[in-house]
DNA sequence: GCAGATGTTCTGTTTAACAGACGTTCTGCT
DNA sequence: AGCAGAACGTCTGTTAAACAGAACATCTGC
C-alpha cells in the first residue's frame, strides 16, 4: 500500500489496469482478445479496402494480422474476399454472425467501463470524462497517436 | 480519427500511453527501465529485507528480478549485500550514486506528469487527480491491485 | 546433526512480435 | 502488348521476454 510510485502514475495505472481486467473479460473467448474486437468494429464500420489499411489503423503489423484474421475468419466472424478492383488485396468483411456479436460485445463493454466507473456518482463520471477527454486531446496535439493498438504494445515496454 | 472503441477507454489508453511515454523518457538509459526506478526507490523508500518481498511488492518474478539487479548492480546504483540475520537472503540497498539518481530521476518524473497533465488548468488538474484517486480506491477495493508492475504485465496481454 | 523449508540463481520452454523472402497481382513505361 | 518495378498478403527464421522447474546455498526445528 505504499506509494511505489507516483501517485498519479500510479493511480493511473491502477484505473487503467482496472478496464483491461474489465475489457478483457467482456470480450471473453473471441478470438484475438481486443484486438479480435477492435478488427470486428473496424470491419463494420469502417469497411476497410484492405488488410494493410486495417493494420495501419489499428497499429497492428501485418504478419500478426494474417493469423488474427485466419482464427477470426475461423469463427465465421468475418471474411476474406478478393477486392474486385484489385485482387492482391483482401477486403474484410464482417458476417452476420459477426456483426451479431459485434452488437453483443458492445454492449458488455458498456458493462464493463460502467463497472470501472461505478466508483463515482453520475455527475462525478461526467466530469471525469470531460476531464479525461480534454487530456486525451491535448495530448493528441502534442504527439499524435498512431493508434489504440500501438499504444498497448509501448505500454508492454513501458512502465505504469 | 475514428473512435475505434468505446470513448472512455480509448482516451485513457490515450492518456496512460501518454503518460508511460513522458515516463521513459524521464527515465531514459535507467537499466530496467521504471522497473529499475521502481527497484531504486522501494530500495531507499522500504529498505526491502529480501529479493523476494520486493518481488513480491512489485510483482515482479524471482528469476526477472536477478538480472535487472545485475543490471543495477553493474551500474552502481545498487547493491546486493547478504543480510547479518539470514545468510541465504540478499538485502538491495542503494549506493549514495544510485541515491543521488533517485532524487534526480523523482525530479523528471515530476516534469513528466506536469507535462501530460499540462493541457488543464491547475483546478481542473485538481479535480482529475481527485476523483482518479477515488476511482483507484474504488477499484482496488473491488478487486485489489496485487502491484503496479502486474499492471503493466497484464496490459500487455490486454487492451487500451 | 539432520530433515525439511526458504532464498537465490540457472536452464529450458513457450509465446509474441518483427524482419525478410516469396508468390501473386497491379501500374507505368515503352 | 510486354516488361520492370511496386504493392499486397503469406510464410519462415530470429529475437526478446516471461515463467516453470531444477539446482545450490543457507537457515530453522527437532
Amino acid at each position: 500500500m505504499t506509494a511505489l510510485e507516483d501517485d498519479f502514475g500510479w493511480t493511473l495505472g491502477v484505473v487503467f489496469r482496472a478496464f483491461v481486467k474489465a475489457t478483457n473479460a467482456a470480450v471473453g473467448d473471441l478470438p484475438g482478445g481486443h484486438r479480435g474486437y477492435q478488427i470486428l468494429t473496424a470491419s463494420v464500420r469502417d469497411q476497410p479496402e484492405s488488410q494493410s489499411a486495417l493494420c495501419q489503423q489499428l497499429g497492428i503489423d501485418r504478419t500478426v494480422m494474417t493469423y488474427l484474421l485466419d482464427d477470426l475468419e475461423r469463427a465465421s466472424l468475418v471474411e476474406r474476399r478478393p477486392a474486385p478492383t484489385d485482387r492482391r488485396t483482401r477486403l474484410v468483411v464482417a458476417t452476420e454472425t459477426g456483426r451479431a456479436r459485434l452488437t453483443e460485445l458492445d454492449l458488455r463493454l458498456c458493462h464493463a467501463e460502467a463497472h470501472v466507473l461505478s466508483g463515482l456518482s453520475a455527475a462525478d463520471r461526467k466530469t471525469f470524462k470531460a476531464l479525461l477527454c480534454r487530456l486525451a486531446g491535448h495530448v493528441n496535439e502534442l504527439d499524435p497517436v498512431p493508434s489504440a493498438c500501438q499504444a498497448v504494445q509501448d505500454i508492454a515496454a513501458s512502465t505504469s
